[in-house]
DNA sequence: CGGATGCTTCGGCTATCGTCGAAGTATGAA
DNA sequence: TTCATACTTCGACGATAGCCGAAGCATCCG
């Protein structure tokens, strides 16, 4: 009767479906106008102010104001982290809809995890990394001196990730896969890279499209267990 | 307008306080009967009950019949770690409450949550491991080979520890104290230890209380820093 | 300045859901 | 069998809160 309410009300602001649709549009990291998150909910403009009013006085998310726009952004990762943990426990729930549209599946393929890879590619990209030594521990990861060099050639400035005070690995249980991706400050780092390779391309909401020599680049660098073609 | 419904119905299902209180009855990881969990959550019996159909048909709890009572338990140690970090999220919000009752105190100081221990203790056990070089990494954590030496010393059993799905290190944000403890199933060997050497209570509730023997022993084992009896 | 766009505030309607009293079912004890 | 305990189901009340239309500010543009 004393810390229960505490954890209530921040649930009770998640547990609307507008406003759950509200965060799950800006899990992509990007921010966006009232206008466009109302279309995102699908709700009037004057009842997605109301519920982006409430979601500030919440610190769950941050207003920055642009002229006459409003532009709205979760206020951290944590956040985020806390919506894919509830992903994860709805699947559980079975409150899942077994509806599988094409979108869906795109989404499952490869998508933005708040800053990072998330869904299938993802995975695999964890995996192989742990299978070539990069990275090592199960749920709890950290890299190893051969990563470091890796990650290093890659063109990721690990020095400059570990000054911040964001882990640099962190497992993100994936809700659609049923395992661990890459978070932290090196799975965002890693992230913008491939973009910046040319490897992989956003699109509108959290959709990521990897093109052709985005997915050889990617195989070659971490030499996923494919299901089939493996050689030994 | 897909995917935030489905999170939308298990946050609406954490947001209602009574089940909030109930779900937080439960953190310690026993079972607990209908009746107590009313008087938990403060409710009648019918209204519980009520409650409890809902959360268990969420597969959130799970349900035991022994005679005319109905034991209910989180049904894993991943519905913990989601109120946990409601918990935190809640209080960046600010919904925090101010009010620190003696009961309060005891829980700051230790507590159990789940099955590991957490509050000040608990971030003082993790920081002495990390500062005696057993454990390594920040947010993402890893056994070194010190600490493996030193885990096996203490009666803890590694190897059956890591043949189990369940993460070895994880760290867990304090929702008190605003660093991680350990948790994982590491952190629920520890705590088990620490009961079978006598070093600390399980009273009602989650509340731990140390023994004079116990705090001995913590701090001869772990060496925490104090904030200044620190001899060079 | 006047009109258009983006957003907020207000007021009232409606529906959902938590709540409890009362009655019904199951288990255990005398 | 009879009573008591533990719990569930039903029905009705009441309050909270989401929703939208309309009106009010603020900002940009011509």
């Amino acid at each position: 009767m004393k810390e229960g309410p505490v954890i209530a009300s921040v649930a009770a602001l998640l547990g609307d479906p507008a406003r759950a649709n509200i965060l799950t549009a800006l899990m992509d990291g990007r921010a966006l106008t009232v206008s466009e998150l109302a279309q995102a909910a699908g709700v009037t403009l004057q009842t997605a102010s109301g519920h982006l009013a409430k979601l500030d006085a919440a610190n769950l998310l941050t207003a920055e104001k642009q002229g006459r726009h409003r532009y709205f952004r979760l206020s951290g990762p944590d956040v985020a982290q806390v919506l894919e943990a509830l992903m994860g426990l709805a699947q559980r729930t079975g409150a899942t809809r077994v509806r599988t549209g094409p979108k869906d599946a795109a989404l499952r393929s490869a998508r933005v995890c708040y800053d990072h890879l998330a869904g299938e590619r993802g995975v695999l990209l964890l995996k192989g990394a742990q299978r070539q030594g990069l990275i090592a521990g199960e749920g709890d990861l950290a890299l190893t001196d051969r990563g470091r060099t890796f990650f290093a050639e890659f063109g990721i400035d690990l020095a400059a990730l570990e000054k911040g005070r964001r882990p640099v690995c962190r497992a993100c249980l994936d809700w659609s896969e049923r395992h661990s991706h890459l978070g932290g400050a090196l799975g965002a780092a890693l992230l913008s890279r491939m973009i910046d390779r040319g490897w992989v391309r956003r699109d509108t909401g959290r959709v990521l499209t990897f093109t052709c020599e985005g997915v050889e680049g990617f195989e070659a660098a971490f030499k996923p267990i494919q299901d089939n073609a493996q050689a030994a």
